[in-house]
DNA sequence: GTGAAAGCGCTAACAC
DNA sequence: GTGTTAGCGCTTTCAC
């Protein structure tokens, strides 16, 4: 492997020099720089960061932890978080952990030994050493998609609660009253968005009936399939479904298809999230639009001042979301109309910030 | 941060020892071994990576250089990868790379600079000059998912003609004669697939008609649609559908969805890879497995091989594969029939290695 | 068994 | 403008 000590000695010049070159410092003459630049070219030098990071104390990378498991909301949000980070000239490392403690210590360890610059959260974890750490403040954090209060830590998030409100006002809108909840057991989200659900119902007047609601151990397609099956077999009647996430929401959507039941004519389904696919499924699924990309740029952008003066501009974090209406979701007993004669996707968008 | 000299100041012996204790090397006095492990976990001290590779001149880390949309089936690909590589101490660095020269360029700058131990390509790039990399061999590379016979790397993947035409033939056995293909341009997956439809109607002696066949930009769900719109507006009948991949097929399946048409009624649809979401569409999605875990596992082994001895026990690279069946394929003009009384999901698998 | 010392590749004072 | 030097945190001979 070829080091700053070669091209030095190629080019005939001290290590310094190379190294003023190669980081764009000034105080060296241009024809030296050019002699020196030639050679890094001819001989394919590259620095290595392992030696640099060591005499800097600074590794230029930042930790994403993200679910072992994520969904596909959580795949487009870590790749615009990937791709801003690596504007702002740092690189990426990826922490997939699982939903259990020994999972959460290994990560943990992992990540104190690669000294990194800046952790950004798009997962919450339980052990309370875990956020011990990030809240000792050794090392920026950014927490994306749910908050700690206690932890006084910076935070991007939607308001979830109202999110579900929304979604469940739409329902309730169209003249649904029979409005079934799948929602998950685990992460702050499932909660809040249940409680959305109930407050909406509440506000209209309308009894929640607990039969009405499961919860479902994962966010899975298939825990989503498990959850409308398990209301279905409830035999309490039901004309439509909020799912806590996109991903529920297919699972509902598959399990509604395979006990015969059409959507929207005889079940509404409206989920969370605004998935990629979610438009390209047949129905299309009406659904809570996140501001994907605005929030993984934000968790970037206050990620990078943080790190470079350990203190941010301006202290936007809450997210405003909208109403994606697609064919999934209908008054209800609609009679049957034909595909062709359906609104265009993403025909009325309601907004609220 | 507490460093090695610390913790050998507090314990009282010198930190080649405390390097011995942290590294399990024996000649280390028991005593002396509990006293150390007990600052250690005192202190929380966690060895610096950076000048571990350092001085190792080993960074156990394997890079894998991935596209920048990548699919779920490469999402599935790349979690398993990694999970299996951690098993063997190596972490992950991810190089997501778009389809275009600089993006390549860029990649390959930095690829350099980590000084990784190997790399893994779940990825054709462009570039000449990385694939003149790859093969200069000062590092260990696994191609996955394709391969490039004039390089003499190691590879994993399927046969890709033989899926493409066990998916047409399943079309053909079903009774279909006029069978639409999508495919890609990019990729040599793509071109293969279609040959496999080529070769599989040809065998079949059915007429080749270019007026069924599309080549999309891309393989997102998006271009999965306007190819079937295409095809559809083409006015060539079409009782039947292959797409190259799944995401393709669930764009497919969409653009007969907006256009009114049944599925499998009216079009049958199959695509290739059963990317998890395909056992939860409605219709399900008929396709061809793709052994996902365990060819992500084979990357990992061998990568794992090749860094400790620079060659690997077995030539195992090409992996089998099989048709699964469910509910967006059936006879041509099948008698509408309702969801429940379709067949269970995955109910017919034919395999094949 | 344990410690002293050298050195991995690089940057940043500090000389010159 | 450029070179010399020290040192980042660690591992590994080589003495003892």
């Amino acid at each position: 492997m070829v080091s700053i000590k070669d091209i030095a000695r190629i080019a005939g010049v001290s290590p310094s020099t190379i190294s003023r070159v190669v980081n764009q410092k000034k105080y060296v003459k241009p024809e030296i720089r050019e002699r020196v630049l030639a050679v890094v070219k001819e001989t394919g030098y590259v620095p290595n960061n392992a030696a640099r990071s060591m005499v800097l104390k600074r590794t230029f990378t930042v930790g994403i932890v993200i679910p072992d498991t994520f969904n596909m909301f959580q795949r487009q949000l870590f790749s615009t978080i990937e791709h801003s980070l690596e504007e702002y000239g740092y690189r990426t490392l990826f922490f997939f952990v699982k939903w259990e403690e020994e999972s959460e210590t290994r990560c943990l360890r992992r990540i104190q030994a690669e000294k990194l610059d800046g952790i950004i959260m798009i997962h919450e974890v339980i052990h309370p050493e875990f956020y011990a750490y990030l809240a000792k403040g050794s090392v920026p954090v950014v927490l994306c998609t749910f908050d700690r209060d206690e932890l006084a830590l910076h935070s991007i998030h939607i308001d979830e609660e109202s999110a579900a409100r929304m979604a469940t006002n739409y329902l309730i809108g169209l003249g649904h009253t029979r409005i079934g909840l799948i929602s998950g057991m685990h992460f702050s989200f499932g909660a809040q968005r249940a409680n959305g659900y109930r407050s909406a119902l509440k506000e209209a007047g309308i009894r929640i009936d607990e039969n009405r609601i499961v919860f479902v151990p994962s966010y899975s397609t298939e825990d989503g399939r498990a959850g409308m099956l398990t209301l279905l077999s409830r035999l309490t009647p039901i004309s439509a479904v909020f799912a806590a996430t996109d991903e529920l929401a297919i699972g509902a959507l598959r399990a509604l298809y395979e006990s015969g039941l059409r959507v929207p004519q005889d079940v509404s389904v409206v989920g969370i999230d605004d998935i990629d696919i979610a438009a390209y499924l047949a129905p299309g699924l009406t659904t809570i639009r996140q501001p994907i990309r605005d929030m993984g740029k934000r968790a970037a952008e206050i990620m990078a001042q943080l790190i470079a003066k350990s203190d941010i501009d301006d202290e936007l974090s809450t997210f405003g979301f909208e109403l994606v209406v697609r064919e999934s979701s209908g008054t209800p007993n609609a009679k049957q109309i034909g595909a062709q004669d359906l609104p265009d996707r993403a025909s009325r968008i309601e907004k609220r910030s």
